[in-house]
RNA sequence: GCGAGCGUGGUGGAAUAGGUAGACACGCCAGACUUAAAAUCUGUUGGCCGUAUGGCCGUGGGGGUUCAAGUCCCCCCGCUCGCACCA
């Protein structure tokens, strides 16, 4: 008997499907397509296991599709730009793109030997001028439609890594790469006009069921749709020039209980009255507060009273303190509010604190009700408010719009959180924005023939801040329209960007323009898009901002307005973790110098008891990782790829452990055994019709549950059902030529997950032409359904016995039988049942 | 604080539409083969009582609906993730 080597066998038919170029998609219009797409990679130089996890269970997807009939686009590329290879380049004197290149190539290597059926002849870089200046053509026109500006704006500063950040870059106040308190800073910016769509991607997201619910409030909340009114008290003793406050409220129904008003700190107001050395000094204090999470939490309210008052608008006798507050935020809304104590939790606080009146407008319980130490927020009716009382909040809203409407001092509004999104990043390693400073025709694009505007070689990062700043002879141009000297944008734009359109370029991936209509309109949208749950607000809103904006200028199809139809989230790969003090310092192991026992774990070099930690996510800086170009040395990639689709629901995290992966590995040598021994088996053996039929029903059953399985992304549950049939052929009793046909139809139920044994099985039963290019089985119903049916009896509820009876015999019958039964006698001991209930093809349950 | 999700044997996890709880796998235990080990194969394996036929308990906790609840309803506890001074 032969034992497997997967060490041959993988690079064999690896080779045989290059050479096939089995999976090279091409446009026919007259198959259906099936576009499948993992989150592409960053090239960080090695492939880990979350990786082999995410690209196997697209692997899966598309080598199911194609075997149903589909025309399937499975390509691959790398988002190339960004922070590390600047860092690298800065540590080990080198050039991010050489850094960047060297890494793809590593990578594709280790990925090769995963046997994945995707198209290489279409992988490109974002970091290749051919992609970038693609996208910086997008770029001009979206200029040229209004969709891109320039502002001075506050910006989120990295101190360390010396760029702006976005908002959504901004984690806990830090840095998303960094993790470094980030500064506010005033800028001229490049935004894309994101807001422009707030509400249409919103409402969109109701149009996309195959997405998880999760990723759809997530990104439901970060839109933040609001629904208010905008209106303007009248201000005594402001500075000339502010005779008015405007404020924005979500609660009109709570006018009558205003009792002071907030503006923020960077308010042109409060800006206005600084010569006021007390509120220079507390504008400051607040500015300089900081954004962090935890800041905030602890940050106490805190105001300056101004000494102005605001006039309430339905009673002009009634004068508020207008005060500067440290909570109020100058980018939502107006910046400044009017507070209403009663039924806002951060205005009670403030309101105790100052001494403020505290005025109960919202009432659940009748007229008497007075809020104590907690807002009340909930669904009540008005009180203590003029012609307000005994509306309900909806009703109040309405009428309080109508009548600030009616006198014309402000109108109803709808506001979003979503603010526009700020691209420049003052980097070298990302792509050139086109366009050139001219003294006299102001920003002027590109001309659309001299893109793309390439990065230059020949600069160095032996100090901070952005090598294309002192690059002179790339900076200094002429102007592209009045041809005087001027200069070259030197901000690059946000990686993102490059990751919000790579999915569209791969339908034409060396096309002239940036997409090619014809395919672009074939291949999209992407049919199932897989990734992680980390990029569920970022890139995942991005891109639909993208669709909609290539849509515009005329890159993409109607049919293509959003880029990705069904959206699965992966969970991570995790791992235990091993450390031991050394010295007072904590020192990690990696599971390879490890010995597991069942109640510890000891170092393999000498014996030593080491503490085993929780599982936790794969991580460089606590050892814990397993390198997947281990896996395939030890066991091959099957087995690597039966490890990661087992046991745990993909959505799920899955816990890497050595017998896990030792089980996967007997698995595959199982399968192969099995085959063997069926090959060289007698074909004369002894066999039964009925034995040949269970075998035959028992493989109809695997292609129902393993088809079911995959379609709905419980990989796991595939495989148990595979393991299943593997169990039940191995005991079958069927002779030769029927068990070789169970085993052709598992090799072809095994080959999206584990290809090459399949393969392997399949030649060795002798199967037509390759397992990876033959069609999926045909599943005969008519083999799912068995003449007799075993029901179980249940006496009050609890199982006691069973029958076995007709599939189809009548309920009547199968009542007589139930009653006849030994264990229904025995508890009925004579007397008559209170009530049977017979649910036909399902179960039987005797009351007594 | 708000939002979402989760809680099932020693472990990972199964359980369409309320109908046999624990599929499948790991681990453990026992046996076969072997001089021995590895590999492989076979069997057992939720807990408690019992020699056994069998019985009782059991899906985070408490209550409810139902002939029947892991699944539906109400209350509570715990964990994970996301958002968070957004007026």
């Amino acid at each position: 008997m032969s034992r497997y080597n997967a060490r041959v066998t993988e690079p064999k038919w690896q080779k045989a499907w290059d050479d096939a170029q089995v999976f090279k998609a091409e446009r026919d219009d007259s198959l259906e397509k099936y576009y499948v797409l993992e989150m592409f990679p960053y090239p960080s130089g090695r492939i880990h296991i979350g990786h082999v996890r995410n690209y196997t269970m697209g692997d899966v997807v598309a080598r199911f599709k194609t075997a149903r009939g589909y025309n399937v686009l499975h390509p691959m590329g790398w988002d190339a730009f960004g922070m590390p290879a600047e860092n690298a380049a800065m540590e080990h004197n080198t050039h991010p793109g050489t850094w960047t290149r060297q890494n793809i190539a590593a990578m594709k290597e280790q990925m090769k030997p995963l046997g994945f059926s995707l198209d290489w002849s279409r992988e490109f870089a974002t970091c290749d001028p051919e992609y970038y200046g693609k996208q910086q053509a997008m770029f001009i026109d979206m200029l040229e439609v209004g969709l891109i500006y320039r502002k001075n704006a506050v910006v989120n500063w990295d101190p360390v890594d010396m760029t702006v950040l976005a908002n959504e870059q901004v984690i806990d106040g830090k840095g998303w790469r960094s993790n470094a308190p980030v500064e506010r800073k005033e800028l001229t910016q490049w935004f894309f006009k994101i807001s422009d769509y707030s509400d249409e991607l919103l409402e969109a997201l109701d149009h996309l069921p195959n997405w998880p619910e999760k990723v759809r409030t997530m990104q439901k909340n970060w839109i933040g749709k609001s629904q208010g009114l905008q209106f303007s008290f009248d201000l005594n003793g402001a500075p000339d020039g502010f005779d008015a406050l405007e404020v924005y409220t979500t609660r009109p129904d709570t006018i009558f209980g205003a009792s002071f008003a907030a503006i923020s700190a960077d308010h042109p107001l409060a800006k206005a009255l600084e010569s006021d050395p007390k509120v220079a000094t507390f504008n400051a204090d607040c500015r300089r507060m900081g954004t962090s999470a935890e800041a905030m939490e602890k940050a106490e309210k805190i105001g300056l009273d101004t000494g102005m008052t605001i006039t309430h608008p339905f009673d002009p006798d009634l004068k508020m303190p207008v005060y500067i507050a440290n909570f109020v935020l100058m980018d939502y809304g107006t910046g400044a509010i009017f507070g209403c104590p009663a039924h806002d939790q951060r205005d009670l606080d403030f309101a105790h604190k100052y001494g403020l009146e505290v005025k109960t407008v919202v009432s659940a319980t009748g007229p008497d009700y007075e809020v104590g130490t907690e807002a009340f927020v909930d669904a009540g009716s008005i009180i203590n408010s003029d012609f307000l009382n005994g509306l309900s909040i909806d009703e109040a809203k309405v009428e309080v719009i109508s009548r600030i409407e009616a006198v014309g001092s402000g109108k109803g509004v709808t506001k979003f959180r979503l603010r526009d999104w700020g691209i420049s990043r003052q980097r070298y390693w990302g792509c050139p924005i086109p366009v050139v400073h001219c003294d006299t025709c102001g920003i002027v694009p590109e001309k659309k023939e001299n893109l793309p505007v390439k990065l230059p070689e020949d600069v160095t990062f032996d100090r901070p801040g952005n090598p294309l700043d002192r690059h002179e002879t790339w900076r200094n141009v002429d102007c592209p329209k009045c041809g005087a000297a001027a200069k070259r944008e030197t901000d690059t734009m946000d990686t993102f960007v490059d990751s919000s359109w790579y999915y569209a370029r791969f339908t034409s991936p060396h096309a002239e323009s940036p997409t090619d209509l014809a395919e672009a309109e074939y291949w999209l949208n992407v049919d199932q898009y897989i990734g992680g749950i980390e990029h569920a607000i970022l890139h995942l809103l991005y891109s639909r901002f993208f669709a909609r904006a290539m849509q515009k200028t005329g890159h993409l199809p109607k049919s293509a307005i959003e880029p990705f139809n069904a959206l699965f989230t992966q969970g991570m790969v995790t791992h235990e973790f091993y450390a031991s003090e050394v010295n007072n310092r904590t020192v990690y192991h990696h599971p390879s110098e490890v010995i597991r026992t069942s109640h510890g774990a000891t170092l393999r070099s000498t014996g030593e008891e080491i503490t085993v930690g929780p599982i936790i996510k794969m991580s460089k800086s606590k050892k814990n990782v397993v390198d997947p170009e281990d896996i395939i040395d030890q066991y091959g990639a099957d087995t690597a790829r039966w490890f990661v689709m087992s046991d745990s629901p993909p959505e799920r995290d899955v816990e890497w452990t050595s017998a896990g992966a030792e089980a996967a590995w007997k698995h595959i040598q199982r399968i192969w055994r099995m085959a063997d021994e069926i090959s060289q088996s007698a074909s004369d053996g002894v066999t039964t019709p009925d034995e040949a039929l269970a075998l035959l029903k028992a493989t109809h059953r695997a292609i129902d549950d393993v088809t079911k399985g995959i379609e709905g992304f419980a990989f796991n549950k595939a495989i148990a059902k595979l393991y299943e049939f593997t169990n039940t052929l191995q005991k079958s009793k069927a002779g030769k030529a029927d068990k070789q046909a169970a085993m052709l139809v598992m090799a072809q139920l095994m080959q999206p997950m584990t290809p090459h044994i399949a393969e392997e099985v399949w030649a060795l039963m002798g199967g037509k032409g390759m397992v990876t290019t033959a069609p999926w089985p045909t599943l005969d119903p008519a083999m799912l359904i068995d003449d007799t049916i075993t029901m179980p009896i249940q006496i009050n509820g609890k199982r006691r016995s069973e029958i076995k009876v007709a599939k189809d015999l009548p309920k009547s019958e199968v009542e007589k039988l139930a009653l006849a039964d030994e264990a229904v006698i025995r508890a009925l001991a004579g007397n008559a049942p209170k009530k049977l209930i017979v649910v036909p093809g399902r179960i039987i349950n005797v009351v007594i």
